[in-house]
DNA sequence: CGCAAGAGTGAGTGGTCGACCACACACGCA
DNA sequence: TGCGTGTGTGGTCGACCACTCACTCTTGCG
């Protein structure tokens, strides 16, 4: 049932960030290729045509939204060093860990990284775009731990162990060795 | 039933271990959605139609591909367990380790497993084949090395940080932040 | 009000994909 | 030599893709 009310439009930087916010759950489950435009417009309650009045190809859009997630991991990892115990790098890193575990408790975020590292095979603008994102969050969790060059490696290690525990729904399994891979990783 | 005589020609077994083999690479690069059967069956020296002689459908075909790699991988895991130095789990898993670093040295096979792992999230077959193949990958490094949780956690982590560095080519960036997350990880 | 600038879309376009089918060719066997 | 079976392909089909454009509607403003 339509209610018939005077349209109320957006500009067209708000539709944009919309469009990103939205198109993160979009593209969360079938990844760059196996997402339509078309889905991406539903998403975000637009017509597939003016996706492409907002963004110029597929590609640009897909592009913005992993920097999208990049900013808002980045986010979260400030606010979780914020609120750490103590200043020592295992505390910060502690506190990282649990923000970004409270981030991605809606997976959608963290499907879309790993979608865009698949992509970034074959891809060379999504590739520098998740290159550069892992370069600032990997200088960023560097520097606001203070933690050593193997802290900061385990550190992703355990967060590419989270891509797979989630990509193939390891909670849903309850065998020896999904407890053994996810053992010790909060989830909320 | 059938007698096993040498032939010229390839039967439909022989083709279809053909497939298997060369898909690797043509999935490799743009995974389960980003790949044409076309190419599949170029690589294979085959024509498009015959695939799906051989193969009901796509999924099919990616699944058992997927399933070629994990057999691969165990195979690997094997011959590096069978040359450990010693019989401690750090020295299993080490050459364990070292056995899949020099099977992954061409990148496809480990490619593969990322795309599968994000094809994963959307395709229940998908899903199914990456559980198992994970299930008994880590059930047989577990027996075969007798380390403890926090070892074969670790294990697993370090290939997914794998994973996250071959798909972004960090090799090829000399940066502060690729060093960190690559230290110690044999490359050949 | 009048109207330009911008928001937003329906209806396509050309192209490609997965899947299918009728058919051609090669071989072992009687 | 001819036949049955299995290998292999060209051609095609409907669906759907990324992308475009002509067009309408809304809104702020003189």
């Amino acid at each position: 049932m339509k209610n018939e009310r005077p349209r109320q439009l957006s500009t067209a930087e708000e539709r944009r960030e919309t469009v990103l916010r939205t198109a993160i759950g979009a593209f969360a489950s079938r990844g760059y290729f196996g997402t339509t435009t078309t889905e991406v417009g539903k998403a975000a309650g637009i017509s597939q045509a003016y996706v492409y009045r907002l963004f110029p190809n597929k590609e640009s859009l897909f592009v913005a939204v992993v920097e999208h997630c990049f900013t808002r991991v980045r986010a979260s990892l400030e606010e979780g060093a914020a609120q750490a115990a103590s200043s020592a790098p295992e505390a910060v890193l502690h506190a990282m860990g649990d923000a970004y575990a409270k981030l991605i408790s809606d997976n959608d975020l963290m499907l879309v990284q790993l979608h865009a590292q698949a992509a970034a095979v074959s891809e060379p603008a999504i590739r520098d775009a998740v290159r550069a994102g892992y370069a600032r969050t990997v200088e960023y969790v560097r520097g606001a731990s203070g933690g050593d060059e193997r802290q900061i490696q385990e550190f992703f290690a355990t967060g590419m162990l989270c891509h797979l525990l989630v990509s193939m729904g390891a909670e849903e399994v309850d065998a020896p060795w999904t407890r053994t891979l996810s053992a010790g990783i909060t989830h909320y």
